[in-house]
DNA sequence: GCGGACTGCTTACCT
DNA sequence: ACAGGTAAGCAGTCCGCG
């Protein structure tokens, strides 16, 4: 597996210039001076300045420029396909808040004295926690890292050390507070202008101005008409909300980029840190149509015969500062570049690459943070950390991929796998590598263009949503973004941002106990399903539940436990908990006029077939990107990770789900429907008449001022004893399969397919008497897995491979050492690299330790009476409800299985 | 010394 | 770093058993 192969064979060595100078003397050419001086001659002016009068252009990021002590905001203009920096021309500054008045503050010399101050400003803001209205003092800086973010000496620290050496102050030291002083400066500028990211704006005369594009703008009028029932306020929630999904995108100009380093132990990923070996081949894929390798001339490697496409421009460079130059001017040139995992690898790579190489550091179009790798000209998108992230992983791309690799999301969501190559890097002939770098820029490219570039509108979408530029919302989790428009609306309606601590000493406590040990609060209720196949059923939910909660009951840090004596009386059903009712909490109002522009108007729309197929792609854009958001703006109330952190916001809104569901139930019960299952939000009703299904929608609305809705009606489900396990068959024959070991990622494909076959038997049963056909259809599948188990008759030993994700690094299991942590380690003793996230296939064994490596395994080893009990459990889970017995299907008598 | 009852750990799932 | 609830399988521990 491991490969060995002597560098200074073909390659210069970077290190030692007497070699490189060997090298050079070699290969150098006429051809690479002169693209030496092509490179002088182009070179481009930077910063791309704005020009004074600029036309439509989107809002793609923005960031600080430390030289001119200015915002900077990029513009990327569509039609040359071009970014242009912006300077901020408002004079706008860094800022933090402090309760010390002026006159104490002054007494500091260590702040006033303090290079990066610049003034101190009177201002009153709301406090919501305490629901009056405060007069904090503004520390004005000409420098962000003069308010924080450095390791020491920022203002933020230095105000509450200074305190006890001030004489006369009424404040004890621990009472000194400081907000807002780790908000980001370019988001703190953002909330402050009322730029909207992600939104069209043009230079005038110098000045940034948004455009009012008019199409989109009565659309808008259009919508609000929907809404009947809102209030005056909501509906400018949902209009802003809507303006900023209802205008258009721009086509991204875009190249997708990957690179090959050379390593000398073929089954050891390089250090990006060190960039010890060199860069050998780096592939392009863009919008553009280009398509390009370039390629490092390395002696004695072979041109191969793989055929590359026709359109394929393969590069050759004689030596790699060249390559590494030729790689940058691309970066210097597109608006956007994708890659996959560039943040870690590539770009990083390439940074110390050519910073080895002696390249002066005004020449490299990078800049490396400690996660992030950025460029200077562009915008860099890592598609691996836009992929990683779970909500987008499941609600945007429904579990298409699990494994987050180039490999699996590729195959899951496009359809288009990595080239398969067993040889190291060194190893390959020029058009063998130039193939297998070329397809993974395909594939990237490819994530962002299916679907009319739905990737590229996810993420502007999101942009729009969160005003944060594109670089940090693909790279950053739901819960930023949520906290992100959260801090706009404190800045909008002049409200102090409260410190995280100060939320939790005011309003911390839950009061109900969790069913699962260690979790803070109790969370949903699940129904006991009716074991049994059911016919007509009909699944009734509440559509986003916990949003609807959240804005009818006034759920919000602010209203939880409010300080008015008057509103104690408002109880949360279940709790000691009182909610607010005189004012509106900010989170109500952003949460619920989202939830109601998704459901009454978006939700519709990415369906409606008078629409056309570009407008409907967008809606389902728009229909996804809300539901991202929706769908965990309760969970991050509980979150400590979450700014505005508040517990009983979120153990209110479990209690009330908990109630509506049982008030729901007890509504069913008096009607004489019968429930047999629901979780959470649902409920399954046995074979309900029409004016039923009325009344519990009418009902509900009425009493619990939430809609409830019928969201699909299955011609039969089937039930086993265990919740969130069932299967059930729709109208037209699709079938749902819900938590099922059948249906468990991780199970062999062997017992899968068996279950998948037994699947489509299911499909075609249309009325119980055609269910005794599809019985005996499912007795013959199970006999047939069980006989091949019993005869050994698989056709390869991955057909019996359990997948597993290893959770951590191998030395973080120190409790326990479960079965593919014993694999794994197995894996690591053969030489080959493992690391937490990766997945590990292996078999089971009869000898010690039971487990094996795919990879190790051979068929005679193969424990098959472990296979039979997986068999067994994964089908008994349905088998149970059909009447079936696994041991009779495969033919044990009574007596033999009690012998057994 | 061994096996069953139990708890805890880990993963994958549901809403 | 969105939450809690459920299932399943295995690892490890405790305890009884002449």
């Amino acid at each position: 597996m491991t490969q060995t192969k002597s560098l200074d064979a073909w390659l210069p060595q970077p290190k030692k210039s007497e070699e490189k100078e060997k090298y050079k003397v070699e290969t150098q050419t006429h051809h690479n001076e002169q693209i030496r001086k092509e490179h002088k001659k182009e070179q481009r002016p930077f910063p791309p300045k704005a020009p004074g009068n600029l036309s439509q252009s989107y809002f793609v990021s923005a960031t600080y420029d430390g030289r001119q002590k200015k915002a900077v905001v990029k513009l990327y203009e569509p039609k040359e396909g071009k970014i242009y920096f912006w300077y901020d021309n408002t004079g706008h500054k860094p800022y933090c808040l402090t309760n010390l008045s002026q006159f104490e503050l002054e007494k500091m010399e260590r702040v006033t004295t303090h290079e990066g101050f610049d003034h101190f400003e009177q201002v009153e803001l709301f406090d919501a926690l305490s629901d009056r209205k405060v007069t904090v003092t503004k520390i004005v800086a000409n420098d962000p890292l003069a308010i924080g973010g450095k390791p020491q000496g920022s203002l933020r620290e230095i105000i509450p050390e200074e305190l006890p050496k001030i004489s006369d102050t009424p404040m004890a030291a621990e009472d000194a507070k400081v907000w807002e002083a780790k908000i980001k400066y370019y988001q703190s500028y953002i909330y402050d202008t009322r730029y909207l990211p992600g939104m069209i704006f043009e230079v005038k005369n110098g000045n940034l101005a948004q455009v009012c594009i008019e199409d989109a703008e009565k659309a808008i009028t259009n919508l609000k008409s929907i809404f009947q029932g809102a209030t005056t306020e909501e509906l400018e929630y949902i209009e802003e909300w809507a303006r900023l999904i209802e205008y258009p995108a721009p086509k991204f100009r875009r190249a997708a980029i990957d690179i090959e380093v050379y390593a000398p132990i073929s089954s050891r990923v390089p250090d990006p840190r060190e960039a010890a070996y060199p860069v050998v081949c780096c592939s392009l894929y863009a919008s553009d149509n280009k398509k390009r390798v370039l390629m490092l001339r390395r002696q004695g490697v072979k041109v191969g015969n793989k055929t590359l496409p026709t359109d394929l421009e393969l590069q050759y460079y004689e030596t790699e500062e060249d390559l590494i130059r030729g790689i940058f001017e691309i970066l210097w040139e597109y608006p956007f570049v994708l890659t996959f995992n560039g943040d870690d690898f590539d770009l990083r790579y390439l940074v110390h690459r050519a910073t080895n190489l002696g390249i002066e550091k005004r020449e490299i179009p990078i800049e490396i943070g400690r996660r992030v790798s950025l460029l200077k000209y562009g915008v860099h998108i890592d598609l691996y950390k836009f992929f990683f992230n779970r909500a987008i992983q499941i609600y945007a791309f429904s579990n298409r991929y699990r494994d987050v690799t180039l490999n699996d999301v590729g195959k899951g969501v496009i359809g288009l796998e990595k080239i398969v190559c067993d040889k190291g890097i060194g190893d390959l002939s020029y058009t063998e590598l130039a193939e297998y770098c070329f397809r993974d820029s395909e594939i990237t490219f490819k994530l962002t263009n299916f679907e009319d570039e739905l990737s590229m509108k996810l993420i502007l979408v999101l942009t729009r949503i969160s005003s944060m530029p594109m670089e940090d919302v693909s790279r950053q989790g739901v819960s930023r973004w949520i906290r992100n428009f959260m801090h706009r609306e404190h800045r909008h309606k002049k409200m102090l941002i409260p410190n995280s601590q100060d939320i939790l000493i005011h309003k911390g406590q839950t009061a109900t106990k969790a069913v699962i040990k260690g979790k803070k609060y109790q969370g949903a209720i699940v129904v006991e399903p009716v074991p049994g196949v059911h016919f007509n059923v009909a699944v009734m939910d509440f559509p986003s539940l916990y949003p609807s909660i959240i804005k009818v009951w006034n759920l919000g840090y602010q209203s939880i436990l409010c300080p008015h004596a008057e509103c104690k009386g408002n109880i949360i059903p279940n709790t000691p908990h009182w909610v607010c009712t005189k004012k509106r909490a900010m989170e109500s109002l952003l949460i619920g006029s989202l939830r109601d522009l998704r459901v009454q108007w978006y939700k519709n729309k990415a369906k409606d077939k008078t629409l056309t197929e570009e407008q409907r792609n967008w809606y389902k854009v728009a229909q996804g990107a809300l539901k991202v958001i929706l769908n965990a703006s309760y969970g991050v109330f509980g979150a400590e990770s979450f700014d505005l952190y508040c517990p009983p916001v979120a153990e209110a809104t479990a209690a009330i789900g908990r109630f509506s569901i049982t008030k729901i139930l007890e509504r069913a019960k008096t009607l004489g429907i019968q429930v047999l299952y629901g979780d959470t939000d649902s409920l399954f009703l046995k074979n309900p008449s029409k004016a039923q299904i009325e009344d519990l929608a009418h009902w509900t609305e009425q009493e619990l001022k939430m809609g409830i809705d019928v969201d699909k009606m299955y011609r039969y489900a089937v039930f086993s004893s265990r919740k969130k396990n069932y299967l059930g068959v729709l109208e037209d024959g699709s079938v749902d399969v819900k938590g099922l070991t059948g249906k468990k990622k991780h199970i062999p494909i062997f017992i899968k397919d068996a279950f998948n076959q037994m699947k489509d038997c299911l499909a075609q049963v249309k009325t119980p008497a055609e269910f005794e056909k599809a019985k005996k259809d499912i007795a013959n599948i199970v006999r047939d897995r069980y006989t091949k188990l019993k005869r050994r008759e698989w056709e390869d030993m991955s057909e019996l491979a359990f997948s597993v994700v290893l959770g951590d690094d191998l030395e973080r299991y120190t409790k326990t050492t479960p079965q593919h942590v014993k694999a794994a380690k197995s894996l690591q003793q053969s030489g080959i690299e493992v690391r937490g996230g990766d997945l590990i296939r292996f078999v089971k064994t009869t000898r010690e330790p039971h487990v094996k490596p795919v990879e190790l395994a051979t068929k005679n080893e193969v424990d098959v009476d472990k296979y039979i009990a997986y068999l067994h459990s994964t089908f008994d889970q349905v088998l149970d409800a059909l009447g079936l017995s696994f041991d009779e299907i495969i033919g044990l008598t009574k007596l033999e299985r009690f012998l057994a």
